[in-house]
DNA sequence: CATAAAGGGTACTATAATGGTACTGTATTC
DNA sequence: GAATACAGTACCATTATAGTACCCTTTATG
């Protein structure tokens, strides 16, 4: 009869672990609106507006993102905040490092040095999930806001343009 | 000034997106062990020892994993749990499917024709949400149980082969 | 230089989802 | 038919997400 250690080590992740939720689900909107004019200062009024979550909220998640350099800020009256760099260089993995924390490192095997992590059973199944994290981590490589772009801004429920569409 | 609709059909999705907590990494825990004796019987009482997870959460957990066809059950006297198929033709989509619903699809453009979700631009950002889950879906899928099994079952903290932790 | 506009930061609250449990029912074996 | 083990469901508690409010700092403009 084989038995662990009566608590688990491994599933107190405070991060890594896979997870997305609503805010960043608005954060690619946000960035998705400002990439229709990557070069422009948006106001949060104006992105909150725009992209219909309430002010607070976007002003929240427009820090976020600066905090993740993905947005530029400018403070004072004619303020704002623009994107830092061109949309085809934001990918994923960025937005949703930024928003929800760096996605699929677990604290085992990360820096360390790889053969100091073999003391426990666990060790092997975490190192199994980084496996599984790093696949995840560069499928949302793969992915840039450029991509995400909306075709063209209209109000809801008219027609896309239908080869934006299928290009996906 | 742009403004979409008041409220955010896309962002009550019920489920599809990727979430990953404590009781799938269980579950793993559990299919693991299961698998170093692939076509034995085991009784949920002693896959809850052998795990160390409390044995009314195990018992739940293995049953989910019944409904997700990854163990077959008996009943009865002798009766016990065993995988339904050979470890490495049990995947990791296979576990997180059964244990968190189906990874990577939202209700737009999944089985409907494709060219009838093009009515509302929240589409545009759930079709490209969904060329993003199909990555992770094809990432997870990647990885099968087999791959997953510990080398050897010790108790915790005794050092594990080498070679098998290096492969990885 | 004063004021208004806009971002920076933090702390707090409510709600929802996860995690965990208990209880009752059904099927086998001896 | 009694004991054992799985099946199913409903329930509660904990946690973390989502969302908000407040106060401070910076900058443009008159």
């Amino acid at each position: 009869m084989v038995l662990y250690s009566g608590r688990f080590p491994w599933s107190n992740r405070g991060n890594g672990m896979i997870r997305i939720g609503k805010l960043t689900d608005y954060g690619i909107l946000i960035l998705t609106h400002m990439a229709q004019d990557e070069a422009r200062l948006f106001t949060a009024q104006e992105v909150s507006q725009a992209v219909g979550v309430p002010l607070p909220t976007t002003t929240k998640l427009l820090k976020t993102l600066v905090h993740g350099n993905l947005l530029d800020s400018q403070r004072g009256t004619k303020g704002g905040y623009l994107l830092a760099r061109r949309p085809d260089q934001i990918s994923m993995v960025d937005v949703v490092t930024a928003l929800e924390g760096p996605v699929g490192l677990t604290d085992c095997g990360t820096a360390q040095q790889p053969g100091d992590c073999q003391r426990s059973i666990s060790c092997a199944i975490k190192t199994n999930w980084q496996r599984i994290n790093q696949a995840v981590h560069d499928a949302l490589a793969q992915v840039t806001l450029a991509e995400m772009r909306l075709p063209a801004v209209h109000p809801i429920h008219l027609p896309a343009s239908r080869a934006d569409l299928q290009r996906v």
